[in-house]
DNA sequence: GTAAGGCCCGTTTTT
DNA sequence: CGGGCCTTAC
């Protein structure tokens, strides 16, 4: 590795050598910014800094993954003590290593967004609470705002707090947590637990965070708590893609970062290596309309480019047939690939007929949207039957799968499983170890039969999981086929043998990856625990990684983040979409934050940049004539040409089609 | 306890 | 217009 490479710019060259002391780089879009994060790592192993120093905090698995990858490649080292992590990975590690502190044993769960919305399903029923099942997602928003410390109390019923208390109760009981709980408990744990924040701290020496305009306040306090002491801490962002603050994220963190480190370096990275400048000379040109921002300009030396094509088709039908008709064009007059292309759209519900034209016209594509891999039921459900080998206190598991497959345990039977529980104190797997032990009645016999064969097939496994260097993969096999739950999936799709092949390969592909994580060699966890949490931090953004090369990439503005395309094609530019309507009643700060989404949309494109607006959009039920987004007059005329598009009809007949072949595509 | 049909709802972004 | 959830009928 090159102690001081030629191809950094002064700024860069900087933010690399500059390891001690707070730091804060602003990067803008398309500013190199991973290059130097990559090389800083490798100029502190090149210095000497042990890797189990360097703590690397990024936003997504991916981001993870790609830094370590590249760091790799760089420094040709193996980086087995390199911690590079997301925020929530990294708590998961804590919560291992020292939750005992707080009562929590090493087997806990992390709840996914479902599990939650279960748990605290049974708490409402358990208080006799009623709830329309709509509510609950709300509620369980302001739960989070509540722990995370978005937000108080005041104003709202007392049930709420009842609710959350027994939902919280219920976590430290099962030996789980949610995905704030990764956040705060750890915080917790270090206010509580001085000597283990301490113990942290001398481990951790050296800090980084990426797109920490993302973070949020509690995010920014372990941060802050790990670095007060050495304060070598470098933070990267860019305040002007901040696009999450309605999960969270706060970029005056920026501000915060700058009272608390006083003494901080702060170094710009402005020149832009992305795009055109007339794409550059656009977004500039957008984002001074904000007022709340840091004071940047990007520029970059390749001036010109070719002008941004602002498009209105008839509707959104004929907005489709012109991306994929554009694209099509394209690859073949400018020899591109179709993974040159990226079509970024403000809402998931907008890539619908984008889809089908795409598919009309056999465009491979890659979408980021939909349900991941890992919310499939049948893949939850054997992740629910791991679950509950590894933590047996894990109620909310135990429910999804004692009766999957049927074993005629019905309301009833849940009724007395609840009453035990409660009268003994004790989790459902207890219980019904309990019930069946004291012969309890009211149970009839083919139940009893079935529930005892259930209860000891997971008690089985729960030993064999224990044998030192077992491998779960094939064991998980077996324990599918005794639960009968392959039968199950069979009777469940009689209708269908294509979607049962489906199913149980969906099943296959889980544990093929169970198997991938038990046996690599670089992996230092390779137990079973550490998989299932691991996969409960997985998005659909991570996956897609695996798929093919060689597609056009579907995706929202806010998946897009960090990527970038010769030709982007941004869709919907007009006002109730961008900004979106929904957004726009808020307040005045999230007009802003609509203008950094739009921002970041245009910075994605390298060379050429497409926006649509539709004379006439369909919604629900009704058709109208859009205003084109009031950002598109935040945008220099000079840069801009507008066409109409030529329409050519869809037939009947080829619309039905499309939808078949698309519901084929989507659920085979 | 399950299976089928009707009703009502919705559409912001996701670690 | 389509999907998910809930009720009703065996």
């Amino acid at each position: 590795m090159p102690s001081s490479p030629p191809d950094l710019n002064p700024e860069q060259y900087e933010a690399v050598h500059t390891l001690h002391g707070p730091l804060l780089i602003i990067a803008g879009a398309g500013s190199g910014k991973t290059r130097v994060i990559t090389y800083r790592i490798a100029q502190m192993l090149e210095e000497h800094i042990p890797q189990n120093a360097i703590l690397a905090l990024t936003f997504t698995n991916k981001a993870a993954r790609e830094m370590e990858q590249r760091v790799k490649e760089l420094t040709g080292r193996k980086l087995t003590n390199l911690t590079v992590s997301t925020f929530h990975a990294f708590g998961v590690q804590v919560l291992r290593e020292s939750g005992s502190a707080l009562g929590y044993r090493d087997n806990f769960t992390i709840y996914d967004t479902e599990d939650c919305l279960t748990l605290l399903k049974s708490c409402a029923h358990e208080l006799g609470q009623v709830w329309e099942s709509k509510d609950l997602p709300d509620v369980a928003q302001l739960f989070s705002a509540i722990k995370t410390g978005r937000r108080g109390w005041e104003g709202e019923p007392a049930e709420y707090r009842e609710l959350y208390r027994e939902y919280g109760e219920h976590l430290l009981l099962y030996n789980a947590v949610d995905f704030d709980d990764l956040i705060m408990k750890p915080i917790e744990m270090f206010s509580t637990h001085p000597e283990i924040l301490d113990a942290y701290r001398k481990r951790y020496r050296y800090i980084l965070v990426d797109e920490f305009q993302d973070t949020s306040i509690s995010q920014f306090e372990i941060v802050r708590l790990l670095a007060d002491e050495h304060r070598n801490l470098c933070v990267v962002g860019d305040d002007d893609q901040s696009i999450y603050s309605w999960r969270g994220a706060n970029f005056e963190n920026i501000v915060l970062f700058e009272r608390h480190f006083p003494e901080r370096k702060e170094i710009k990275l402005e020149q832009n290596y992305r795009s055109t400048g007339i794409i550059l000379a656009a977004a500039n040109a957008l984002i001074v309309h904000n007022t709340n921002r840091k004071e940047k300009a990007l520029w970059t030396p390749t001036e010109g480019g070719k002008s941004i094509e602002v498009i209105h088709p008839v509707d959104e039908t004929d907005e489709a047939r012109f991306i994929a008709e554009t694209i099509k064009t394209l690859k073949f007059r400018e020899n591109r690939t179709y993974d040159d292309f990226g079509i970024l759209v403000r809402t998931n519900s907008l890539t619908k007929h984008l889809e089908m034209a795409l598919l009309h016209h056999n465009i491979p594509y890659k979408v980021s949207g939909g349900t991941s891999f890992f919310q499939r039921k049948e893949v939850k459900d054997v992740i629910a039957y791991l679950r509950l080998v590894v933590n047996p206190s894990d109620d909310v598991n135990f429910l999804r799968i004692l009766n999957t497959p049927r074993r005629g345990a019905g309301r009833q039977f849940l009724e007395l499983l609840v009453a035990v529980s409660r009268a003994k104190s004790l989790c459902h797997f207890d219980a019904l170890k309990d019930i069946l032990v004291t012969q309890q009645s009211g149970v009839p016999d083919e139940t009893r039969a079935e529930l005892a064969a259930f209860m000891e097939l997971i008690e089985e496994y729960q030993t064999r999981s224990r044998r030192p260097r077992v491998k779960m993969a094939p064991q998980a096999r077996e324990l599918l086929e005794e639960a009968g739950y392959y039968e199950y999936l069979a009777l469940e799709n009689a209708k269908s043998d294509k979607a049962f092949r489906w199913k149980t390969q969906n099943i296959e592909s889980l544990l093929k990856f169970l198997e991938d994580w038990e046996t690599d060699p670089d992996n230092s966890r390779p137990d079973l625990g550490s998989f299932l949490n691991r996969i409960t931090l997985i998005t659909r953004d991570d996956l897609n990684d695996r798929e093919e090369k060689g597609a056009v990439s579907l995706m929202t503005i806010h998946a897009s983040k960090g990527l970038e395309f010769k030709v982007v094609f941004v869709v919907g530019v007009e006002d109730k979409i961008m900004p979106h309507e929904k957004s726009l009643a808020e307040g005045p700060e999230v007009l802003e934050e609509e203008r950094r989404l739009f921002y970041v949309a245009i910075t994605r494109a390298r060379e050429k940049l497409y926006l649509t607006v539709c004379r006439t959009r369909r919604t629900l039920k009704e058709t109208f004539h859009p205003a084109p987004s009031p950002f598109l007059e935040e945008l220099p005329t000079e840069l801009l040409q507008e066409s109409e598009t030529q329409q050519e009809d869809v037939t009947e007949e080829d619309w039905d089609d499309l939808m078949a072949s698309l519901k084929k595509k989507m659920q085979p």
